[in-house]
DNA sequence: GCCCAATCTGTCAGCTACTGTCAATATAGG
DNA sequence: CCTATATTGACAGTAGCTGACAGATTGGGC
C-alpha cells in the first residue's frame, strides 16, 4: 500500500533493465540504431524478443529511458533552490544535475557515444526533444507553484515562466551541439555555462 | 535539366499530394492520429496503401510535411532582413511567417485543430520539434554567414548564435502551448510577440 | 493526332516494431 | 513447504513501411 523497502522483485527487476540497456547500447554504439534489431538485443542478452518488450515500452525507451530518472532529480534540484532567487539562476543550477550525471565516473566512456547516437538518430533525437518538452512542463508548473507560495503568482495567461523555461532548455539544448560539435572536448558544464550567459530575463 | 515551369505532371503530383493529406488531416482531427490507419487514408481518397506512401514517406510526414514549405519562407525572410539588425529581433520577424500562415482565412478552420493534433499526439509533437531543430540548424548557418559578411563573425566555438536561435524558438514553442492552452481565443501573433518580449539577448 | 518513354499504379511478398494471449515455470513471502 | 504472483517463451496477429514487377496512364515532342 506504502512506500517499502525496494523488495527483491523490484530489485532484480532494476538489474534486467539495466543489464538490457547496457548490452543495447553497446550495440548501438557499434552498429547503430537503425541497424540494430530488437532480435539482436534480446539474442545478445539471451532472451526472447518478447522479454525485451517486457522491460521497455519501445526501443527507443531503451535509451532515452535513463533520463527519466533525471527528470525527478531536477525537480528536486528546483524545488531546493531559495524560493526569491532569480529563474534563470535557478534553471542554469538545475542543469547542473544533467552535468554532473554526464561527468560521473564509471561510466564516463560511454556518456558521450550514446549523445552522439541520440544526436545522429533521428527518431531518438525527437524522443529526446519531447522528453526535454515534457520536462518543461513539470518546470513551469514548479515555477508557477513557487510564485503562487511568494506571493507573486503569475497571471494565467503569462507565458512568462513557459517562454523563460523554453529558452532555458533551448541554451541547454545548443550547448550539447556544440559541445558535440567540438569533439566533446571541453567540459559539459563550461558548455552550459556559456549558452546560458549569451540570453536571460528581460528587464 | 535547369528550372523549367513547375510543368503538369509536378503539379498533379502536388494536388494528389495535397488532397490526401487534407482527406486525412480530416480523419486524424476526427478520429485522432493513430486510430486512423494508413489503409483508411487510402480508402478514403480511393488508391492503395502503397500509393499513399509514394507521396508521404512516413504516415507522420502527411501531418508534419507541410512545415517542410514554410522553412524556405522563414530562411528567406531572414536573408530579407537588413544584416545590422539585432539578431533577437529579425528571429522574431521571421516567425512572422508562421503567423500569417497560421491566420491564412481560407483552411483556418483547420489550422488550430491540427495544431492540437500535433501538440496532443507524442509521436507528431516530437517530429514537429524535430523540424524545429533542423529549422534552428539553418537559421544558425544563416546567421552565422551573416556575420561573416558584415565583418564580425563570431568564433567557431562560439555558442551566442545557436544559443540565441534555441531560446527564441523556445519562446515560439512556448507561444504555441500559451495559445492552445488558452483555447485559440487571442491572435497568436499577440502570443509569440508577448513569448518573445519576456527573454532576450545578453548585454 | 501519334507514339514512346517516363511516370504512376496495384499487387504481392516481406521485414521490423509492437501487442495479446496462454500455458509453463520460477520464486517471494507467508 | 506451499501458493499466489510474477516472469517467461511460444505463437499469432496488426500496423508501418519497403522492394520488385507488371501493367495502365499520360506528358510532350514529333
Amino acid at each position: 500500500m506504502s512506500e517499502r523497502t525496494p523488495g527483491l522483485r523490484e530489485r532484480t527487476r532494476l538489474a534486467v533493465q539495466k543489464e538490457i540497456a547496457e548490452a543495447a547500447d553497446a550495440l548501438f554504439v557499434e552498429r547503430g540504431f537503425e541497424a540494430t534489431t530488437v532480435d539482436d538485443i534480446a539474442a545478445a542478452v539471451g532472451m526472447s524478443q518478447r522479454s525485451v518488450f517486457r522491460y521497455f515500452a519501445t526501443k527507443e525507451e531503451i535509451v532515452l529511458g535513463k533520463f527519466d530518472l533525471v527528470v525527478d532529480d531536477m525537480l528536486a534540484a528546483l524545488r531546493a533552490r531559495p524560493a526569491d532567487e532569480a529563474v534563470w539562476t535557478s534553471l542554469h543550477r538545475v542543469f547542473d544535475v544533467l552535468v554532473s550525471l554526464a561527468e560521473k565516473p564509471g561510466h564516463e566512456e560511454m556518456v558521450e557515444p550514446i549523445h552522439r547516437v541520440v544526436f545522429e538518430t533521428p527518431a531518438l533525437l525527437a524522443g529526446y526533444l519531447q522528453k526535454l518538452q515534457h520536462m518543461q512542463d513539470a518546470v513551469v508548473t514548479e515555477l508557477r507553484d513557487r510564485a503562487d507560495a511568494a506571493g507573486t503568482p503569475y497571471a494565467v495567461d503569462d507565458p512568462t515562466p513557459r517562454a523563460l523555461t523554453a529558452a532555458a532548455f533551448g541554451c541547454l539544448v545548443a550547448a550539447q551541439h556544440s559541445w558535440l560539435a567540438s569533439g566533446a572536448k571541453g567540459s559539459f558544464a563550461d558548455a552550459v555555462d556559456r549558452a546560458m550567459a549569451t540570453v536571460g530575463p528581460r528587464p
